[in-house]
DNA sequence: GTTAGCACTCGCGTTGATTGAGTGCTAGCG
DNA sequence: CGCTAGCACTCAATCAACGCGAGTGCTAAC
C-alpha cells in the first residue's frame, strides 16, 4: 500500500523492529495487551509514550500487531510472531548443567518406546507445555526374527522382532488350523531367508513371493507368507506418537474455552492429525515453527508448534516438539526442543 | 432426633421415598435444583407445593437432600443418591437390539488389549461419560514360550508369550554378552520345563531355583533364570487399564472448574489411583457404585463410579465401568455397564 | 523527528434496583 | 391430623447506570 521506505529493511525500520521485539517479549511475559507507556519504559531507548504510539500505528498498518479493542494495548499478530521468530529473537542458550539435568531425565534404559515416552515427558515437564514425540520410523530397520504361536480356534499369533529390539505382534485369523511343527518350520524358513535384511526389502520380497509362487508352493508356506506380510505391515503402520502433559494447556487462559480444549484433547487422543502435521516437519533442517493458523489445522488456531527432527547415524528418523499457546516463550522453548532432539538422537544411537 | 415413625420403613416414609425418587429423576434430567412447585407437578400424586415443602423439609432433616442456598430448590445429597440407588431406582432394561448393536461394536478381532480398548470406547461412546476397563489379570495365565534375542551392547530382549496369546517383552541389561546359541539353549530349557504351567507356579519355581541352585548351575543358566524372572515380573505388573472418552466430562458444568478437571485428567493419565479404586470393586458380585466422596479419593468428589466385574469361565478377571458426574443417569448407565461386562466376558471366552 | 496536551473510546468493576423462584411458617379447612 | 392457602421473607440472577482507568489518535509546539 504505502511506498517502501528507504531503510531497505523491507518496510519495517530498525527501530520499529526493536519495538516489536520489546512488545512481544513483554506480551509473552504477562499475557496482557501492552500499551505505549509500558513499552516506552521497557525499551532501552528513552522515548515518550507518544512517540511509541506513532511507531505502534506503523506496526499496526503493516499487520504486525493489532489491538483487541480501541483502548487496549497492542498484541502481536501471527505475522508479528513470524518476524520475531525469523529475525528478531535472541535464543537463550541452555546452561551446561541444564543440559546435563535433561540428559539424566531421559532414561536410556528400556526400549525405544520407553525412550520416546520419556522424551515427551521431559519436553512437557520442562516447558510446561504439551510434549509430543513421534516414534522413530526405521525405514531401514532390519528384520531379525519371526515367530508363530498357535492360539485356540484357528488363530495364530505372529511376533516380529527387529534388530533394533522392537517387538511387533499381531493376532491373525487363519482359515484352517496349523500344527506347531508346521508353524515352526515356516518360521525357520522365513528366518533363514530374511534375517538381517532391510525391512522394506522384506516387505517387497514378501509381496512378490505371494504373487508369483501362488501355485508352486504348498499351503502352509503360502499362509506363512501371508501372515508375515500382515505383521510386517502392522509394524510399518505403527507410526505412532507419544503426547505428554496435555493438561498443561489448561493453565493458559487464552485456551480456556471448554469447546476448543475438548477438540484439542480429542485430537491428542486421536493422534493422526498431529502425526500428519509432524510428518510435514520431517524435512526441515533444524527447529521448525508453526504459529497459529500457519499449521493449517483450525484446531491449532491459537496454538504454536515448535519441532525439531531427531536422527540416528545422520539420518532423520523422527520429529519431536511441543504444542502450546501462540503466546509461548519461544526464546526458551526453541533451544529446549533443539537440545531434546539431540539428546534423543544420542540416546537412540547408544542402543 | 425425632422419634421413629411407625411406618417401619426405617425413618423415611413411603411417600417421602416417592418424592425423593421423583426429585432425583428430575434433577438428573435437567441439573437444576428442583423446587416444590415443579415437584408437585412431577409426582403422580396430586398434592400442593406446600405439602411438598413439608416433605422436603423432612428429607432435608434426614440428610437426603439439601438446598444450595435458601431460595433455591433441593438437590440430592450423597446419602440421597445412595438410597435412590439401593432401593428406589427402576433400571431401564436395554432392548435386545441395543444389546446387539453393542455386541457388534465390541470388535472381537485382535488380542485381549484390543478388545479391552474397544470395550472402553463402547462404554464411553454410549454413555457419553468416561469409560474405563482394567486389563484382564490372568492369575492363572499359563506360560507358553520364552525367547531371548541378543541386542547390541550386553543387552538382551526377553519375550514371553502366554497361552492366551499375550506378548510381554522387556529389555534386560546383562553383565556380559551371551552368544545366540547360549541364549537359545537357555530358552529351550525354560520352555521344556515351564510350557503350559501356571504363571504363578512358574514365578515361584524361578525364585526358588534362583536361590537354591546358586552354586551348582552354570553362569548362562543363572542369567537365563534371572532374565525369565524379570520378564515374568514385568508381565504380572502390567496391570493397566484403558480409559476412553475423558473429554466427555468436559461437557458437564458441575465439573467445569479447570483446576478440578486438570487433576482428574492427570489421574487418568497416571492411572494408578484409578486402578486401585477398580481393584476394590473386583470382589463385588455385580454392579457396584461409588457416589461422590464414597470412593475415598478427593479427586472424584463430584464424580460417581459405576463398575461391574467381568469374568472368564466364571472367574472374575477384571473390572470395567464408567466415571461421570454424581448427577448421571443411573437407571440408564447401570444396565449398560452390566451388559458391557457380560459382552466382554463372552468375547474373551471366544478367544 | 519528538513530545506534551487533550479529547475521546471502551472494557471493567461497582452499585443498586428489580425480578422471580423458592422457602418457612401459620392459620384454617375437611 | 393431614393438607392447603396465604403471606412474609430470602437470595441469586439480571440489568442498567456509572465512574474509573488504561490507552489511543490527533494536533500543535519545540
Amino acid at each position: 500500500m504505502t511506498s517502501i521506505t528507504a531503510s531497505g529493511d523491507n518496510q519495517v525500520s530498525e527501530r520499529a523492529q526493536h519495538f516489536l521485539k520489546a512488545l512481544i517479549e513483554r506480551y509473552i511475559k504477562d499475557g496482557q495487551p501492552v500499551g505505549s507507556r509500558t513499552l516506552s519504559k521497557d525499551t532501552g531507548l528513552d522515548l515518550s509514550p507518544a512517540t511509541v504510539r506513532n511507531v505502534m500505528a506503523d506496526l499496526e498498518d503493516m499487520g504486525l500487531v493489532s489491538s483487541p479493542h480501541t483502548s487496549a494495548g497492542r498484541v502481536p499478530t501471527v505475522s508479528g510472531y513470524r518476524l520475531f521468530i525469523d529475525s528478531l529473537l535472541t535464543v537463550k542458550r541452555l546452561a551446561e548443567q541444564e543440559v546435563d539435568a535433561m540428559r539424566q531425565q531421559l532414561d536410556s534404559l528400556g526400549d525405544a518406546s520407553a525412550l520416546v515416552e520419556s522424551a515427551s515427558q521431559l519436553l512437557s515437564g520442562i516447558t510446561r507445555l504439551a510434549g509430543v514425540v513421534m516414534m522413530p520410523r526405521h525405514e531401514h530397520a532390519a528384520f531379525r526374527q519371526i515367530e508363530f504361536v498357535p492360539l485356540t480356534g484357528n488363530r495364530v499369533l505372529a511376533i516380529l522382532v527387529t534388530c533394533e529390539g522392537e517387538v511387533h505382534n499381531r493376532v491373525i485369523n487363519t482359515d484352517r488350523s496349523y500344527s506347531p511343527a508346521q508353524l515352526e518350520q515356516a518360521a525357520n524358513y522365513l528366518n533363514t531367508v530374511f534375517t538381517g535384511q532391510d525391512m522394506q526389502a522384506v516387505r517387497e520380497r514378501l509381496l512378490a513371493d505371494l504373487k508369483t509362487t501362488h501355485e508352486h508352493m504348498d499351503q502352509v508356506m503360502m499362509q506363512a507368507l501371508e501372515m508375515a506380510q500382515r505383521v510386517v505391515e502392522a509394524a510399518e503402520s505403527s507410526d505412532d506418537c507419544f503426547i505428554a502433559g496435555q493438561t498443561n494447556l489448561m493453565e493458559f487462559n487464552e485456551l480456556a474455552s471448554m469447546e476448543r480444549l475438548r477438540q484439542l484433547f480429542d485430537a491428542f487422543t486421536e493422534k493422526n492429525q498431529i502425526l500428519h502435521l509432524l510428518d510435514r516437519c520431517i524435512e526441515a533442517e533444524g527447529v521448525q515453527i508453526f504459529v497459529g493458523e500457519e499449521s493449517g489445522y483450525q484446531l491449532l488456531d491459537d496454538c504454536s508448534l515448535v519441532t525439531a527432527p531427531y536422527r540416528i547415524d545422520n539420518e532423520v528418523i523422527g520429529v519431536l516438539g511441543v504444542i502450546g499457546p501462540t503466546r509461548m516463550d519461544y526464546p526458551r522453548v526453541i533451544p529446549i526442543v533443539d537440545v531434546t532432539a539431540r539428546l534423543l538422537s544420542a540416546a537412540l544411537k547408544q542402543q
